[in-house]
DNA sequence: TGAACTCTGACTAACGTACCTCATTTTTTG
DNA sequence: CAAAAAATGAGGTACGTTAGTCAGAGTTCA
């Protein structure tokens, strides 16, 4: 019933703990036939290393450093605390993760950040990625260190980080477009389109998406140019307004930035509303769908971001087991009927 | 930078490590004034207990079973080899999952499984709940005995088991019931319905779901009683096949239970087929989205309900913590540009 | 005031692995 | 064949906690 340990490998292995540890750990040199008999001991006995004991001999902790967008962003703000209530219970296990905020939309501050990371001090390191030339520097000179990289819900060229955990926004915004192209059945007209702003990679990637899918599939609706709205709301309800005012054959929106509140606020002013799509589940999000204002929400768990990064990280700094399927986001649809 | 030990306590409280040890394991009697000198300086400290050394040396293994029912289901074999690869690597942290299989929907069966434990041979059992008389009365002897005991995909009565993991089916119900209700757009006629059996609480409960939704806001759609197709192909071409001869209305589909397959065949003598909605993902369902046959998948994951559960256990028997978020499953929805 | 309590401290042996040193054996090489 | 090099063994300490024993101090109560 109870396991075996290295003790008992050596003994069926007939040689001495010693040399079962040069094998289990790949210290020094061990002859070929050592090795195998000790690597058939291990088989027959079905040992496995016991990580509790392991982690406490080799009394190592893990740092981990995660970067995340300041300001009021509430997605980020969500990520940020699953991240600090998913590591806190960690710490009894000997993983620390620290958690920084940096000014967005920044390169210069987020390459600042990184590069002020004592080489040493930190076994990896997370971030929301701007995809400027002096975080790519700074991101090789990490990696030259041999550190673990994850970028996270926005990425790096595939070369330059270890690792991305986040959605694919070209395939989001085609699930938008999927949807409200249904949910406008045969109705023929122009869709509206808030964003942020179209020099985030995320948002041009919905776009460029929810474009696609219109013209295979829906080509008798017509994608607007994007209002960009900035996450601002004012100028969300502003541009919309307008834009509603001006063209009289909207037949659907989609919001594929934050500023949702601006583009509702809007809508309130219409006495036939159309169908309407947008990203992200918040408080608000969640009482428009219940109320009917909205048709669906799409969205990437944060709290899967943070587990998946923070997982990830693990994984590489130690040789822990990685499921791949367990650390990839998926593409969520909420509708009224399906909220968690 | 290193963290505390039970010594930094014993030290900073003035105490012996003796006490710590009996205030921190609620162990004898302490004194309140002892008591509140130990928490104070595990305050002060932010001392966490090192759950490597703890486990080690208390060298406890936890014991789980889990029981499947057996058979061709696809979700269930799915579900078989999620919980068998998510438990494989915890063997390293001292958790042994067994995984048996019995009699699908046989009650005496399962019974008999659950009263062949030998009392602290497990520490916690999971299984897919057969809801009959004798299966609740099991439940109750192991839950006397203080044993914590997971409901997997379909339940019991919530006040018998520690805990359920699985879907709402009525909500899943309704989700299908409001794709369907926006897919079919101004289309008025019926909605053919096919099911497992009715007397499967799960299916039932979908059903109910289904009718609640198109009543308050499709009342232009109607639910055809459902056709029972035992989770059989054949069954549900013939039934489904039938059906669409006789009525001339139908404007969409909704396949509720297994045997997708036999819907799909039926489909294909259609020259004008109408929108349809199935559960679970499967190699073939997968591939039937992206040809267009079928316009949405409803699942709950295998995946995370398998980690799902093993984690519940785990944080029952030990002092673990315990994510809610992380241990509940959602209603997902696919559509051909969101696949995983 | 003494007996019967309750608390507390000091000490120890595990748990299974990592990692170190030093000695000894075996193999390779010139 | 001897010397050098490589491989292996023996044995120890440390990691932080659990869980015990036993002795002694303090408190309560008759």
């Amino acid at each position: 019933m109870t396991r075996s340990t290295i003790h008992d490998v050596a003994r069926v292995a007939n040689v001495s703990l010693s040399t079962v540890d040069r094998v289990l750990n790949g210290r020094n040199c061990v002859r070929p036939a050592t090795r195998e008999k000790v690597e058939e001991a291990v088989r027959t006995l079905g040992y496995v290393r016991n990580s509790a004991a392991a982690n406490l001999s080799r009394k190592r902790r893990l740092r981990f450093l995660f970067l995340l967008p300041s300001g009021a962003n509430s997605f980020m703000r969500n990520l940020e605390e699953e991240v600090v209530c998913y590591a806190r219970p960690l710490a009894a296990d000997g993983i620390d993760v620290v958690v920084q905020v940096v000014p967005p939309f920044d390169g210069g501050a987020l390459c600042r950040e990184l590069d002020a990371m004592q080489p040493g001090s930190f076994d990896g390191v997370a971030f929301v990625a701007v995809d400027s030339p002096e975080v790519r520097d700074a991101v090789k000179r990490l990696r030259h260190g041999n550190l673990p990289v994850v970028t996270l819900v926005s990425d790096l060229p595939a070369e330059l980080r270890t690792h991305f955990i986040g959605i694919d926004n070209i395939w989001a915004g085609r699930t938008a477009g999927r949807l409200l192209g249904r949910f406008c059945g045969a109705a023929r007209g122009k869709i509206a389109v808030v964003a942020g702003a179209m020099m985030m990679q995320d948002h041009a990637a919905r776009y460029s998406g929810f474009r696609q899918v219109l013209a295979e599939d829906f080509p008798h609706l017509e994608a607007l140019p994007p209002i960009e709205a900035l996450d601002d709301a004012e100028r969300a309800e502003a541009g919309l307004s307008a834009l509603l005012q001006s063209t009289d054959d909207v037949v659907g929106i989609y919001s594929l930035g934050a500023g949702n509140r601006g583009v509702v606020a809007a809508l309130r002013k219409l006495e036939d509303v159309p169908p309407v799509v947008v990203h992200e589940l918040t408080e608000h999000s969640r009482r428009w769908l219940l109320a009917g204002t909205i048709d669906a929400v799409i969205r990437q768990d944060p709290a899967r971001e943070a587990r998946s990064a923070v997982r990830t990280l693990l994984s590489m700094s130690q040789g822990k087991p990685f499921h791949k399927e367990e650390n990839c986001v998926g593409i969520e649809i909420f509708l009224r009927d399906n909220l968690p």
